[in-house]
Formats: structure tokens, sequence, C-alpha cells
DNA sequence: TGTTCATGATACATATATGTCTCATTTGAG
DNA sequence: CTCAAATGAGACATATATGTATCATGAACA
């Protein structure tokens, strides 16, 4: 075996997740050349435009599965594991983004992965409704969609230096159960 | 003077924002051939297409600006008008997605006319957080993100036949005032 | 009815992206 | 040091998008 840059492979999906969030339409060359990658190696890598997507849809999932796996292992309650997963998402925020918004849902197999994560988050918010800590009343995918939305917010502020992570965590999960109203 | 078809300009711009929020790099034959023209035509009407963008962001950015000066006609304070606006908004972020996530910003006339636009409404956020509707603590900033970002949650669950424009805006109102925590 | 003009279809040249291939170079393993 | 393997550079054919030009057609208007 003789592998030179073992790294070039994890190296090309980085560049591809920011050159493209940057440029969604960019080629295969500018993603070689942000990764400091010849073309040819990239297509080595990855046969084809549609295969490297996938790669980047996969990644994007297996990261946020692992990001949240991590951050809810010693949650007190289903309402904590929502709080601590949200707080874990926004610095993944980027690509799940990309996930959401590029036509990479095609893919059987990610669209599936999608749905799942979709599927679960509904299923704690019923949890989390559970335990008081949503009104009943409101339609669980009212509430996953804020949930999402509000943690793209979050990731805006953070991404551009507003708030630190955790001050942007904390209010995205006051917004969403208190909302922002003043005290008078 | 002899127009045969006026309506042809407001048909592509029509189908120009349904083929590109389906599919951002979709090609000008895609965007033709969805508004019932011959792709000639369209070159006719839009020389480039990059004008064809500008011609959509401007579009976007004239259709809010009207949608929420007309619903914020009669308002009595700040906040309704705030209330009022995000209601108006929500028919219309799907373009709003389309001008924030298009590199159209770089139109110089397009990226003034966007900045105006948030401009104000932070200058209407911080008016109503004098009048008590918001926490003077939260950074304006959180505030017009929140909103904004919960008007696309909004528009998605009205666009999957989930909830009504109403239901949606009342729902995006409280949970960026009061939040949607339960009863108990 | 005859004229005018936007239209659709089509051809065309150009530019760019893609995927494959070759080859000299470099790197790491033995 | 030697050798195998991966790499970068570049050539290449192909596909697709773009923008322009041409021309016959048909609708509106006088």
């Amino acid at each position: 075996m003789n592998k030179i840059r073992p790294g070039s492979r994890d190296a090309i999906i980085e560049a591809a997740f920011q050159t493209f969030n940057a440029r969604p339409g960019a080629s295969l060359g500018d993603v070689a050349a942000h990764a400091g990658v010849g073309r040819a190696t990239l297509h080595r890598h990855f046969s084809s435009r549609s295969v490297l997507m996938v790669a980047l849809a996969r990644t994007a999932v297996d990261e946020l599965n692992a990001a949240i796996e991590m951050a809810v292992a010693g949650a007190t309650s289903h309402t904590e594991g929502l709080r601590r997963a949200l707080a874990a998402t926004i610095p993944l925020a980027e690509r799940q983004w990309f996930l959401a918004h590029e036509p990479v849902l095609e893919d059987p197999a990610v669209a599936a992965a999608y749905q799942a994560d979709r599927k679960e988050l509904h299923n704690e918010i019923d949890a989390a409704k559970a335990e008081g800590t949503f009104d009943d009343a409101v339609p669980t995918r009212w509430i996953a969609e804020s949930y999402e939305n509000l943690i793209y917010a979050a990731w805006a502020l953070v991404r551009d230096g507003e708030l630190t992570a955790t001050q942007a965590a904390d209010l995205a999960w006051r917004t969403l159960t208190e909302g922002l109203a003043g005290a008078k």
C-alpha cells in the first residue's frame, strides 16, 4: 500500500463545502483549486460531480448525527436533549443548509437519512410537549420548522461575529420557548 | 406600435422565479420553456442571464416594499406594523429567499435597496422595543434574523398546505414575542 | 386586404464545465 | 537506494449553456 496524501479526500470535501456554500454553481476546478489539489485528483476520489455531492450530503448527515448524539448523551429530559442538540447544530448549520437546499436529496440513501432525522426531531418535540415545554395546541411541524430556522438565524449571527455560539444558542432557545417579549 | 404579447416579460419573470427556486442552476432554455416562450424571445426581453437575475431581484424588492407599505398603512403602532408586515411577507417569502441566496446582491442598486430594507426593519424593531414589545436586552440583529427566518418557516408550512397564511402568521408572531411554551 | 412587427424555430459560434487520458514528477515504503 | 503508487499538469473529446443572427409565420392594426 502507498497512500501519499491520505488527507486529500477530506481536504476536497472541506473545500467543496466552502466553495459550494459561497457559490452553489462553482466548478469542480474551483473546488480542486481551493483544496490545493489537481482537478484530476479530485476525479480520482470522486468520479463525477454528483458523486461528490452525495458524499457531501452523507458527510453532513453523519456529522450532524454524531454531534447531536454526543451532545444529547447526558441529557436528563427530552427538553434538555433538544436544547443541547440545538446548540450542537449551530456550528454545523452551514452544511445543513447545503444539505437542505441542494437537489442532492434525490439520492435515495441521503433522502432516507434526512427524513429519518426529521422524524426523530418530531418525536423529540412531541416528547418535550409531554414534558410541558411546548404548547400541545401548537403543531409539531411548526415547532420543528421554527427550531430549524432559528438555528440558521443563530448561525448567521455567529458567522458574522456578533454573538458567541453559546449566546446564540441561548437566544434561539429562549425565542423558541419564551419569545422575545419585553418586561413591561 | 404593435405588441402582440405584452405579458411575455411578466410570464418570463414568473417562470424564472419558479424555475430558479426549484433549481438555481437551471438554464435559460428551461426558463423560456416554463414560460411558454422561445429562448430567443427571452433574450429579446433580457439580453443576458445576469440582466434577468437583476430584474428578478428588483422585482422581488419592489413587490416586498409594495406589499409591506400597503399592509402597514393603517397600523396604529410600530409593533402592529411589524406584525402586519410579517403576515404580508409570508406569501412573498419564496422570492425573498431567492433574493437573499443568489449572488445577485453584487449588483449595486439591488444591494442598496436590500440593505435599505434591512435597515428599515432594524429601525422598526428598535421602535417596537420602545413600545415594550421586545426585550431591550436582546440584540436588534437577533430579533431581525429571527423575524426573517420565522417567515421562512411560516412560508414552508403554508407551501405544504399544513397551515393557512393567517395561521402561520399568527404562529410566527407568537413565537417571536411569546414563544411556544406550554401552559404548565 | 396589406403592412408591420413580435414571435418561434433554427442555425451558429463561442465559452465553459466535465470526464478521460497520458506522462513526468514526487513521495513514501521497503 | 529502489520501486511502486499517487499526484499535478495538461491535452483531449464531449456536452451543455450562452448569446447572436436569420427567416418564415401569424396576429394586430390601418
